[in-house]
RNA sequence: CGGGGUGUAGCUCAGCUUGGCUAGAGCGCCUGGUUUGGGACCAGGAGGCCGUAGGUUCGAAUCCUAUCACCCCGACCA
């Protein structure tokens, strides 16, 4: 390619909305353009990247016995009300009526698509195991698109799913998966980290995450000290607290001080509570009331305050479902795990109405307790490190009071039907997990495999006959890469104050030739000599043959971080020789215009080589 | 969705508080000349319904109202 012809739209300074590196360089680099919130342009570069990655993406499914195939990115919304997905993925699933006034989705992912052709398909023992995968665009209308292609409403996702008589040969494919991304990500370039992960809305058990280190990642990894284990914050099991641990008035127990009653006006936040009575928010205990399954959007919108009073007892019905409330206690300093939280249930959760919460503790939001509300809800789910607290600073369940020395075990049950102790926060700085200190690292998730089991077979009657005659479901696995990540992580990976550092695997172009002096026929004619003994040998190369200062050539080249660059000018000609840099170095290198070719193909061989990092630290003896 | 912020030239921004504008700067772009190994210099030039719609006013980029778009923060707040 010529540098010449080609749309390579550069700036010097960074459009003000781009925030991290990775989303300012491929913005400065001309890959991309933003054309409305969260979604962009891929221009030649950007898409000769992600085509890169795409390329090694297929190589390496194909290698390892998956077949490509392409769904359709509308789907219509049946085939998600039979699995209820349509509810889970709530506002994020972007739908839309076509001119007949049916519904449709635009694909988020493919479970349900994927499923339904399996069921059709699939009839026999004989046909399985089968992995099928695509690569298409994936759209979710993001509550909030951030850091550009980090978190953009559309996306390039790979995605692939296996169907299965017995689970031997799942656990063999899903670890088949594992090591062909493992292969992938290091063909990348790419440092990464595979953690345990809870396999959240997709459902079923058993899931891995590979995740790119690096401060801009959304993603929160938590491992042990000694890198054993590795597990993202949705997973990240903690240690319960021992009781004797936590204060040394532990043993005062019953004989603590006897609740008392404060009136904290208007004193609604951890923060500010803490502020008024002089304590800490380790000191405290959030109460916090949660409507279990969550209530459909229809069914919040109806509950008015009118309606809260009359609904009588703490259970809401609805339309055959029975709508729980759960009172959910952490400590002051402690977040909810989500994903902890709907394990232990045994269902999704949400936080409660407004008007629930006033219905049920008699107070404003802000003022919940533990005290007196067993009667009051379905159940109480503590969290061990409440458990373990001595002495604590609850709401009172009535508007602007709390309440001081309460203690678990003595002013509230710990056990009962109704009452489950378990681990259901965000693992924090301080926390161990077998005894080990946790650390904590951010991370972008670039790849997950999950094992999904029946959940959709099921749904959707995707069933084959076993030898005995007899119908199964299908067993289900499901394996994704986010392809634009991939190259915003590389990015993130590999920079410098100049510009991108590409991986030589999915840099848009191998080496550029650059060549200096337009007007000296010598330069032009060895740098395009060069140029097509790169091509002749099928490397990927750029001649920047633009009439331009050999400042801006030098400043463009690394912006748009090409590995090696070729340099062509006058001096050098004159006597003969070529200079060759790589763009990860600062020195370079002079050789014999003749030997040129022959170098660069030798350097874009060893870079490509040296590609295989590595996995870095904590991957734990998961595997096995 | 809640809170905060910003919309002025392709990009980065000034001007708005205290209306007087025939709207500015740097970068980029076009022409000519001098330069030419790390984003050159000089001269000339093109480019804007000041996000959009109303309103106040003799007069609005500037004040008021509405609306749209974009950016940042936000599970709780017990």
């Amino acid at each position: 390619m010529r540098y010449s012809r080609m749309l390579i739209p550069t700036i010097k300074e960074a459009p003000a909305d781009a925030e991290i590196t990775s989303h300012k360089l491929m913005l400065r680099a001309g890959l991309m353009r933003k054309i409305a919130s969260g979604t962009y342009t891929y221009l030649p570069l950007g898409w000769r990247s992600l085509l890169k990655v795409i390329t090694i993406i297929r190589d390496e499914m194909n290698k390892a016995g998956a077949q490509e195939i392409l769904m359709p990115s509308v789907q219509p919304i049946e085939l998600w009300q039979k699995t209820g997905r349509n509810i889970d993925y709530g506002e994020t699933l972007a739908t839309f009526k076509d001119r007949h006034g049916r519904e449709n989705v635009l694909a988020p992912t493919a479970e349900e698509v994927v499923t339904s052709i399996a069921a059709g398909e699939i009839n026999s023992y004989k046909q399985l195991p089968l992995n099928i995968y695509q690569i298409s665009f994936k759209f979710r209308d993001e509550f909030r698109p951030r850091f550009g292609p980090l978190r953009s409403r559309e996306f390039l996702m790979k995605d692939a799913y296996s169907f299965h008589a017995d689970e031997t040969c799942l656990d063999k494919e899903y670890w088949n998966m594992y090591e062909t991304y493992k292969r992938i990500f290091e063909r990348c370039g790419l440092d990464y980290v595979i953690v345990e992960a809870e396999s959240g809305e997709m459902g079923g058990s058993g899931s891995h995450q590979f995740t790119i280190p690096c401060d801009s990642g959304e993603d929160i990894i938590v491992y042990t000290e000694d890198s054993a284990y590795a597990a993202n914050i949705e997973k990240a099991p903690v240690d319960p607290i021992p009781k004797n641990m936590v204060s040394p008035q532990a043993c005062l127990g019953v004989n603590s001080p006897a609740p008392q009653e404060i009136h904290t006006p208007n004193v609604g936040s951890i923060d500010a509570v803490c502020a008024f009575l002089k304590t800490q928010p380790k000191d405290m205990i959030k109460t916090l009331i949660y409507t279990s399954p969550p209530l459909t959007a229809e069914l919040k919108k109806s509950i008015s305050r009118e309606q809260a009073k009359h609904t009588g007892g703490a259970v809401i019905v609805g339309e055959g479902v029975d709508y729980q409330h759960v009172a959910v206690l952490v400590r002051g300093d402690h977040e909810i795990n989500p994903e902890k939280l709907r394990i232990v249930l045994g269902d999704s959760a949400e936080l409660a109405e407004p008007e629930e919460i006033q219905f049920i503790t008699n107070a404003k939001v802000g003022f919940a307790g533990p005290v007196g509300l067993a009667d009051k809800v379905d159940r109480i789910i503590i969290d061990h490190a409440v458990a373990a607290m001595a002495i604590g600073v609850t709401g009172a369940n009535k508007t602007d009071y709390h309440i001081k020395n309460v203690v678990p075990g003595r002013d509230f049950p710990l056990e009962g039907d109704n009452v489950t102790i378990a681990d259901i926060r965000n693992a924090v700085e301080g926390d161990t997990y077998n005894g080990k200190k946790l650390l904590f690292k951010h991370g972008i998730e670039v790849g997950q495999v999950f094992k999904l089991g029946t959940k959709y077979s099921k749904k959707l009657d995707c069933n084959f006959l076993d030898d005995s005659g007899k119908e199964n479901p299908c067993l289900m696995g499901c394996y994704g890469i986010g392809v634009n990540r991939i190259v915003a992580s590389a990015i993130e990976l590999g920079n410098d104050d100049n510009g991108i550092i590409w991986p030589i695997s999915i840099a848009p172009f191998e080496v550029i030739v650059t060549s200096l002096n337009q007007d000296d026929k010598d330069v032009v004619d060895t740098a395009e000599k060069i140029y097509q003994q790169l091509l002749d040998k099928n490397i990927d190369a750029l001649l920047d043959d633009r009439d331009l200062r050999a400042g801006i050539k030098f400043k463009d080249a690394d912006l748009i971080g090409i590995p090696v660059r070729v340099t062509v000018g006058s001096k050098s000609v004159k006597e003969g020789s070529i200079e060759i840099k790589l763009r990860s170095e600062q020195q370079s290198q002079k050789f014999p215009i003749n030997d040129a070719a022959d170098k660069t193909i030798e350097i874009v061989d060893l870079l490509k080589k040296q590609l295989i990092h590595p996995v870095i630290p904590a991957q734990a003896g998961i595997q096995g």
